[in-house]
DNA sequence: GTGGTCTAGACCACC
DNA sequence: GTGGTCTAGACCACG
């Protein structure tokens, strides 16, 4: 597990974990029912607070990408990959804004729909997973 | 000026005021050289804090999408829409997470990047004015 | 807001908090609407850390009993009331393990269900509220 | 002896063996003196440690529910049934809790009490046995 | 050794 | 003033 942190950043540490860790499911880098370091692990490995670790593994399992089981600590969870209409209501609006910024940062359609399809395709290995 | 403004959400009034008018200026409902209202007014009318709308006129005059004049107020400025490197692996960054989100919470490859599209096309009108 | 706690209990403090916030919200002792202490106040007043009543608060954020406004602090949330398929069966399950401990402990059906009819009762004055 | 297993609940997983046990002895599917298995076999069924299964047994000893015998193993006592106001001021609390949680979930009064009751009416065919 | 809970104390962003 | 985040250190229940 290496994960890319930002400690200058304004994005909180916890989130950036989070982000790291469901960059690396969909990308299938964790692959489900793989376990991920313990919160201590993970913590002394980065350099932050277990809490800070900890954290970001249980929003990821209120999120439903995370089981913690008794046995085995956390470990990638069966994803349900259902459609969830607040949820996607709320990506799009991200969506959204991400593209108002972009076109106004003077990035080409083009451009940014390619990188996307890039992105997504990266993804889809996953599921035959 | 309509915006649409979540108290409870957990991102900043601030940012969400800079969202909605970036989303306005991407998409041309606010046109170049138009006059934003007033601080004390539009503070008045979403009910929030002058501060709070102050702080996001000024961020956006910092990022070059604002321009602050004496008589007229916030005005909206000619777009410099020139790449920024730093600006750009930005974006693409959180663009990565979108997707990842996106992908895991079952939205399809295609009906992503139609949405994409969709709302490519809507900043695109501004262009030609 | 009065709480009553058990500092002996194996239940943990924070649930104990939850607990007692769901049970006025339900009774109407709590209305929607309504400010809840801060965290920081409430903590004080019970003789705990502050980090114990905001998880308490976060979790009930969360389950969608409070919405955290950034103005107010925490308020009842406008309640959804709607069923839940997932959370019905959990709720299901509880009722069976009590059920059937309340059985093999002596208490008569009769009891049981006058008992259980008068507690839905007292919550049902809210929805007129 | 089916027992079901939730590893990554919460709750822990010698409880969860404790409330099988219990609805099963409540629904008569465990009958007064009928020997359950083994700690060995039951530990090794379900895939937990000997540990585990041992403590249930052994607090379902404490509360009366088993008998601990050198030659049969874990036998279902004989029930007392007798009220213990603790006990019953304790089931009361959690039945308070649980309808509360129902109301908020939008479960109606009749469907609660009407499960209860049928719940109820499965465990009184024990009685007769 | 694992996660869960709680405390104490700190700084920060926001309103 | 509010909640959000992070640290540090502690104890406990569980498996």
């Amino acid at each position: 597990m290496k994960l890319e942190l930002d400690f200058s950043s304004s994005k909180s540490i916890y989130l950036q974990i989070e982000d790291n860790l469901i960059k690396a499911i969909a990308k299938g880098d964790l692959k489900i029912g793989e376990s991920l370091p313990s919160v201590r692990s993970m913590a002394e490995d980065i350099g932050v607070n277990l809490h800070t670790v900890n954290k970001a593994y249980n929003e990821l399992k209120d999120r439903g990408y995370l089981n913690i089981d008794r046995r085995k600590g956390a470990v990638v969870a069966d994803l349900p990959m259902k459609k969830n209409e607040i949820k996607e209501k709320e990506l799009f609006d991200e969506l959204e804004i991400l593209i108002s910024n972009s076109f106004l940062s003077g990035i080409q359609k083009d451009e940014f729909l390619k990188l996307a399809e890039k992105i997504y395709n990266e993804c889809e290995v996953v599921k035959n997973d």
